[in-house]
DNA sequence: GAGCAATCTTGTCAGTGTCAAGTTGAGTGC
DNA sequence: GCACTCAACTTGACACTGACAAGATTGCTC
């Protein structure tokens, strides 16, 4: 049995006793535990090569404790998601114009790759989830802000206009990225300068 | 046995006779029969739910009859990239510039969305594989010819800059179009078009 | 300290990908 | 006309998965 071994890998371990088998009966924090196994697995694999029972293996618990979490495979990737939207959200929200939101966005992509591969994948989700909605709801928010902080005062940009080409050229070089589509003509430049270059290149005489 | 009602479901019958059993044993041309029908169960619900076994049954084969011409799941999905980056180089290299290039990438997603996604999943792909990496190339040089035809006279614009800023640009929209969202703001209009108009107003003025 | 509800386990089922070994039949050379 | 060969396909098996049901354990509350 080599689940014993991984038995005591939980951090809290004063949430419970150990019990005589050696492996306390409730793990103390097996939701997060279970989230950040995933988020692991999914930034090596990808979504699709994400297996419950191996999360469990991980987290050494039974193959069924983390369906009493999340339900389902498409429960434990929308609470993901979810998260991801939430943490988008907040790092946006820091943003002083849409440039450095834009530069965010991409910030955000690259530190949490598994957040946001799930959230954009909506045929893994439950896309109807009332946490999820909101969390995107809130993102969306954030996002329409930054766009309309800049005024485009001057010749009619039409601002709707402006917020799909922002979220188009981040999300596109975003999605590049992680998919190692930039590996060459980025080389060893920090993405997130290159990623300013271009936007600047495209918005500083569109304003 | 169900499987005798979608025994004739070949368009090919002359490949081979029934023989007494109903079903004919070669069928004739399985392979595209399987790539016709992963696309379509892509289209529907992603790369992540395909079944080899469920393609099987739709082609009217044993479970084990796709191995033969795909080895493996990442062979098929290989497969099918290959074939999207063929079809995107010769959509691409008909474009008279670089925004009519842009929308011909935005064009190939909507009506290759299956090919799309597999193309930029590259956990899913065999990625050593010759057949790829050639279409692959093929299609990065369309791209790369599209973005050099627009000679960026003045002003020291960094060709590959925007090379990267339009491939972004198309790739991003293109990407949440798929994953529906950009539906409230698109909404009627023809998404081509916006791009469009999108691509203008951030390209016309910085060349 | 009794009972309750949340947490986790054990057992099971249908479905899947992949491998190995056998079967069919189309084409080729003679 | 005929044996041979080899690609195309089938059958059978194995380990693995997600999901469900029913039971065991334990922290909490009153």
């Amino acid at each position: 049995m080599r689940r014993t071994l991984l038995t005591m890998s939980s951090s809290k371990a004063s949430a419970t006793e150990k019990g005589p088998s050696g492996r306390p009966y409730h793990h103390g924090d097996l939701r997060r535990a279970i989230l950040t196994a995933a988020l692991d697995a999914i930034a090596a694999d990808g979504p699709s090569g994400l297996s419950l029972r191996d999360l469990a293996r991980r987290a050494g618990v039974s193959h069924a404790a983390p369906a009493h979490h999340f339900k389902d495979r498409a429960g434990l990737l929308t609470a993901i998601a979810a998260e991801g939207f939430g943490l988008l959200a907040t790092a946006l929200r820091a943003a002083a114009d849409l440039e450095e939101a834009g530069v965010r966005y991409v910030h955000f992509a690259r530190e949490h790759p598994a957040h946001f591969q799930v959230m954009f994948a909506p045929e893994l989700l439950r896309t109807g989830d009332l946490e999820l909605t909101t969390a995107r709801a809130l993102a969306s928010d954030a996002l329409r802000e930054a766009v309309t902080a800049v005024p485009a005062e001057g010749r009619g940009t039409d601002a709707r206009l402006a917020g799909i080409a922002a979220w188009s050229l981040a999300h596109g070089f975003a999605t590049l990225l992680l998919s190692h589509n930039l590996d060459d003509p980025v080389g060893e430049q920090d993405p997130e300068e290159v990623f300013r270059k271009l936007a600047g290149m495209l918005f500083r005489h569109a304003e």
